[in-house]
DNA sequence: ACAAAATGATACAATTATAGTATCATATTA
DNA sequence: TAATATGATACTATAATTGTATCATTTTGT
């Protein structure tokens, strides 16, 4: 049972490296040796993050991938979304063929009341809020 | 993303179901027609509540599956430990090549954090806190 | 113009988890 | 001994996750 795929986690990590470094534009292939990932994986993680708007892309040498946003600016949730969809803890449904407690289903009450709070915790952690103390600014 | 499988969903129902009937012996067969799922998939997920010991189970005319737990003592996590092992919201590592911030990440001590209070959540979740009002009891 | 360095688009493949099915064996009861 | 129930277990299908690989396109520098 994972919250958190190797997506997401990659992607976040990226996103730390790439809001650390004095550089503004990082490569892929820089990110791939720097943080040991799968190189196509990578790849096309960052371009998915660059399609979504967290990074702006440019080719050709010199080029690489830069934060479109502040890092204060990039949730995990953001990121969660992109890579897994929708955050929903329980798939427990109203139908009556599935719950026989129907709309006042208590199961789904409760786990969705959990689910609340889990977002808004994952709303509150930022690329920035995980990088170093120190490097915060940035 | 999911945290509950249909797996710890069904065993939750077939649960509820059992401790809310008069009878305290239920056929496999009586939970199929009643909530409605897959037969063999319920009927497996019958046989390890029975292994795990949250049920008891009797063969023959008139058997079936009984709790062997008061409803108050099975919780959340009990099932979804069954049905899905250890619960873990990331499985980011520290490892130097899984991260780069290593024993100090701070995305690693977040998520903890919130894993621990999900967890504690979770706990709190009993068969019997499921039940209408007024079933409490049994 | 052209080669090198980068990303873009996209299709494919492997692995794992989830969800479900089916069958035969065994025990119990009437 | 037949009917009713679970036990053990092997098999299958589907979907999600985790990758891999290839060719196209853009940009830069010589």
């Amino acid at each position: 049972m994972k919250l958190i795929t190797r997506n997401t986690d990659y992607a976040v990590r990226a996103l730390c490296y790439i809001a650390e470094q004095k550089q503004e534009v990082i490569s892929g292939d820089q990110l791939v040796k720097s943080l040991e990932m799968p190189r196509s994986f990578l790849r096309k993680i960052l371009q998915t993050l660059n399609k979504e708007g967290f990074l702006n892309s440019s080719k050709g040498k010199g080029g690489g991938f830069a934060l479109a946003v502040s890092a204060g600016e990039i949730t995990l949730t953001d990121v969660m979304k992109i890579f897994q969809g929708p955050i929903r803890l329980s798939e427990h449904k109203f139908k009556k063929s599935d719950c026989p407690y129907i709309s006042d289903c208590l199961l789904k009450k409760k786990i969705d009341e959990i689910e609340k709070e889990v977002i808004a915790k994952l709303k509150a952690i930022t690329i920035s809020s995980i990088l170093k103390k120190g490097d915060k600014g940035k």
